[in-house]
DNA sequence: CGTCCCTTTGAAATCCATCAACGCAGGTGG
DNA sequence: CCACCTGCGTTGATGGATTTCAAAGGGACG
């Protein structure tokens, strides 16, 4: 559970006590494969989990067999912390890369938070950080054409990735497949790929074999649009978000 | 504070303490004119907002100046119920209609859930559902063209105002402008303007003076791929949608 | 060496944006 | 009372962005 503690001081400073509690979660461990599901829509979760290594996703398919890709999970995040008081799930979890996850009863996390505002307001803050994420999807998509939304994609999954010290000098993992990503973006793979294209041409990015390197940053925040405010990082990490824009 | 009881009431029983803590939390109530800012892009709010009467909604401008609006609000709502713990607007949120507000201050409502596990998880629940509600508008985004995205806030916003006594028999109220509609669906006007006309010719609803009536729920239903489970009614409310859907 | 998945490219069709214009109702001031 | 203005809704014509359909190249792996 030292991965849950190191996210939740990140956000807010803990006592001795809530920490010990933090580190006393009951909890399993799970290696899953590439593409395996975790908990499908309709579902009703009795645990969380928590990515410890590799890439997850939340998606579902139009009846048209369309799909959209909700949201991208690295390690550190708790995808399905929203079903501790939402029983049922409204679109499916899965691993996208092999995966290390630790799934942690409800019961506890519940009994957890009672008493301990802050390990409370830690995991609350987490719900709404997601869902701040969401609104900035909608714009995106709402808004901005296939170029801008796949520079936004690229720049918020390179600064995710820092914030959390998984990525180099503008260099990040980037496992989706470009049907993965084109899903995520709301474009067919054919356009997506066309794009990519436009990017590499404008020497702005290079992607391969699931790294992502960054040649143009400013060049990319300008196309995108990206203002990091949305994904609420605390001051310091800010700071370093602002250094890295500069 | 009663339309709050009623809210948290909706999703939770509450104890009489929690209930009086609730009813006894300090706010202002305030009359605002239509289109007024309440909070803007970048602020740090010391207050959240509950509507008890009109329309709000949430948006923001792209460098372009296209708006995009992220959702709207009806009685009952509390639109930056987020901001509770964190700490600064990511976006705007304005009155649409001529409103009602009600202000808490956020001390009062961190000191209300500190200790009382009930109206924690009803108001925590509340942010969630909120998430719940952009997952999916990124959907729709993302993967429905623009009749879909329409005929879908169309149900969402019936559903919604059923939910709080505020739709008759297939129709409510819809005051939103068709170029507020269309910057929420992300289409421009005269293209929103267009599939309204569709909708219109196929007989599915009719729309006018800010009134909104459906005339084949199942149709729209369809057309819009609506499933309610996002909304995540409680049981009750939750065969209500059932039954009007049947 | 072949197969499968992923990536890449081309051409045609579709959806939507853009530009332009008009009608209509309500409000306002002369 | 009427002329004028403004915001909102509506429609047509054109161009651009994206999808769809189709096909081919490349790399990993059995």
């Amino acid at each position: 559970m030292t991965p849950l503690l190191r996210k939740l001081e990140s956000v807010i400073r803990l006592d001795d006590e809530e920490r010990r509690a933090v580190l006393a979660l009951p909890h399993t461990i799970r290696q899953v494969g590439p593409h395996t599901d975790v908990a499908t829509v309709g579902e009703r979760p009795a645990h969380c989990c928590l990515v410890l290594e590799g890439w997850a996703h939340r998606y579902a398919y139009t009846s048209a067999g369309d799909r959209q890709i909700l949201s991208f999970y690295i390690a550190g995040d708790i995808p399905d912390l929203q079903h501790l008081y939402l029983p049922v799930m409204d679109h499916s979890l899965a691993s996208l890369t092999a995966c290390t996850l630790a799934f942690i009863p409800h019961e506890a996390m519940r009994a957890l938070v009672v008493g301990r505002p802050g390990v409370m307001a830690a995991l609350w803050r987490d719900t709404l950080v997601d869902a701040s994420v969401y609104r900035e999807r909608i714009m995106t998509l709402g808004r901005r054409q296939s170029l801008g939304r796949t520079a936004h994609l690229f720049c918020e999954m390179y600064m995710r990735q820092c914030a959390v010290g998984l990525a180099d000098d503008l260099s990040c993992p980037l496992p989706p497949t470009q049907a993965e990503l084109a899903d995520a973006v709301g474009v067919t793979a054919v356009h997506f790929n066309r794009s990519l294209r436009t990017l590499r041409s404008q020497r702005r990015i290079t992607l391969q074999g699931g790294q992502l390197t960054i040649r143009d940053w400013m060049g990319l925040v300008a196309m995108a649009e990206f203002d990091p405010v949305y994904l609420h990082f605390n001051e310091d990490r800010h700071q370093s978000a602002e250094k890295v824009s500069a």
